[in-house]
RNA sequence: GUGGCCGUAGCUCAGUUGGUUAGAGCUCCAGAUUGUGGAUCUGGUUGUCGCGGGUUCGAGUCCCGUCGGUCACCCCA
């Protein structure tokens, strides 16, 4: 049999086969959320291409990025690329239309994006990326509703102050620290490099990188240390702090995010556990536009990029996945065949009536019928019975609560419109 | 791209220092049973033991290669 290309996933609905196989209802219940949580903040959806010039992406970050690339030659001989990142897309489509929308333009899109590279924990060749981005506006107030946006969309899923935090950062108290110790500018990208790979590369090989730009080690973990936020930080935190979300962030330095194009506050999610990768990173990127623009336009902006992977993993070691499965209202139970023309009359204004109904679509064993309802998780069972005399009624069972009541069929759409609407029990 | 570990039924896994015709539980399918049923019982399908080569009288078991998975590094999202 031929298997799914390294690095690709499946998507089964529930019950899913292996207890590692992906799960298209917990796929679906966390695109709800980043969709509902995004609308209710604002934000407006966007899409674009998967497939762009392979240019678009070498333009920004230089040839070595092909490597990293799911690229191919297509048939009309176009050097193309299946989309790493959504901000290249999302910035061009900005550069183009700006000018059509009122400021700040605050959008938001769930892209599938790609890159060839072993797979590993976390990381494969593809995955699903939330991305939210304000353009048009640079006070903090637009990094404090962004950041606000992905604690919600966390929250939104179950996720508490216990389970993650925002680690906050900023690009410009790294610069300022930067220029009061070396004067060459060209110096800022290997003195990232050496500050973000702080905790991971041993001590002494850092404190040399650190002194080739005039400062050291020791300097460094100091000014991290204090965590002394600059102006534009603590704004941020008051305007979060205000929303009831302060426990969600906290100031830390160590934060310094790879991308080059980040120009002032960045930040990271993190679960609290430490056990997983980063759930969520973003920041400013003033400057963007205009790059991407040729000089023609220039908006502040800034934007986040949450993925599915980590944050599946996280849901499912917090046991928050249960109840993502989506459930029938009705299931049809067909015991007596000479009922079953009076049954699909009854499927059917069940569904014209918006509820979701299921029935067997042949003849089936009562037991078999049952069984089926229950692992469908059907609210409630509809049987039609006919009596002595020729009548037929329905009979409606509450499954939770195993409460049977004996109605008519023309009230059964809208009996069980009413129990659905009731919550479980 | 580099390295460690792992590949036995649809799933979870047993399988003795290398030794008959490779097993269990669950799932699935069928039958029975139950009939205010969410069970129970019986039977059945499914394996080139990832693939290829080697050692051996004999390989699921040992060796080499390869593919896939997984974890770490590199890099980043």
């Amino acid at each position: 049999m031929i298997q799914p290309l390294p690095g690709f996933r499946d998507f089964y609905p529930e019950p899913v086969p292996s207890p590692d196989a992906w799960s298209c209802d917990l796929r679906q219940h966390i695109f709800e959320t980043w969709r509902t949580t995004s609308r209710r903040y604002g934000f407006r959806e966007y899409d674009g291409p998967p497939l762009e010039s392979l240019e678009l992406y070498t333009l920004k970050s230089g040839e070595e990025i092909v490597q990293q690339l799911f690229n191919f030659t297509d048939k009309g001989g176009r050097e193309v690329a299946m989309r790493p990142e959504m901000t290249p897309t999302l910035a061009r489509m900005v550069a183009a239309a700006e000018r059509h929308y009122r400021k700040p333009i605050k959008w938001f899109a769930i892209p599938q994006l790609f890159r060839y590279e072993k797979q590993q924990r976390g990381r494969l060749r593809e995955h699903f990326q939330f991305n939210a981005d304000i353009f048009g506006e640079s006070s903090p107030g637009a990094d404090a509703e962004l950041i606000a946006l992905l604690i919600d969309s966390l929250r939104g899923l179950g996720l508490t102050a216990d389970d993650f935090v925002i680690r906050v950062s900023s690009r410009r108290a790294w610069q300022a620290f930067l220029e009061a110790r070396c004067a060459d500018p060209s110096r800022a990208y290997d003195f990232y490099q050496a500050v973000d790979k702080l905790e991971r590369e041993k001590p002494e090989v850092i404190d040399e990188k650190l002194r080739l730009v005039g400062s050291s080690l020791q300097e460094v973990r100091e000014f991290i240390q204090a965590s002394q936020p600059t102006s534009e930080i603590q704004t941020l935190l008051d305007e979060l702090g205000a929303r009831g979300l302060g426990s969600f962030v906290r100031v830390d330095y160590g934060v310094i995010r790879g991308l080059a194009y980040y120009t002032g506050i960045v930040f990271e999610a993190f679960d609290r556990k430490g056990k997983f990768r980063a759930l969520a990173g973003g920041g400013r990127y003033d400057q963007l536009v205009h790059l991407v623009s040729g000089g023609k336009v220039n908006l502040p902006a800034l934007g986040f990029g949450m993925g599915d992977v980590v944050l599946a993993e996280l849901l499912k070691d917090r046991g928050l996945v249960r109840g993502a499965t989506q459930s029938l209202s009705a299931y049809v139970l067909i015991e007596e065949e000479s009922l079953r023309a009076e049954s699909l009359r009854c499927v059917q204004s069940l569904r014209e009536a918006g509820v979701s109904a299921d029935f067997p679509l042949a003849a089936t064993k009562s037991d078999k019928q049952f069984k089926r309802a229950v692992e469908l998780a059907a609210r409630v069972t509809v049987k039609l019975e006919r009596a002595p005399d020729g009548a037929i009624s329905a009979r409606v069972r509450e499954m939770t609560s195993r409460s049977e009541q004996v109605i008519p069929p023309d009230l059964v759409a809208a009996h069980c419109l009413g129990l659905i609407h009731r919550p479980p029990g």
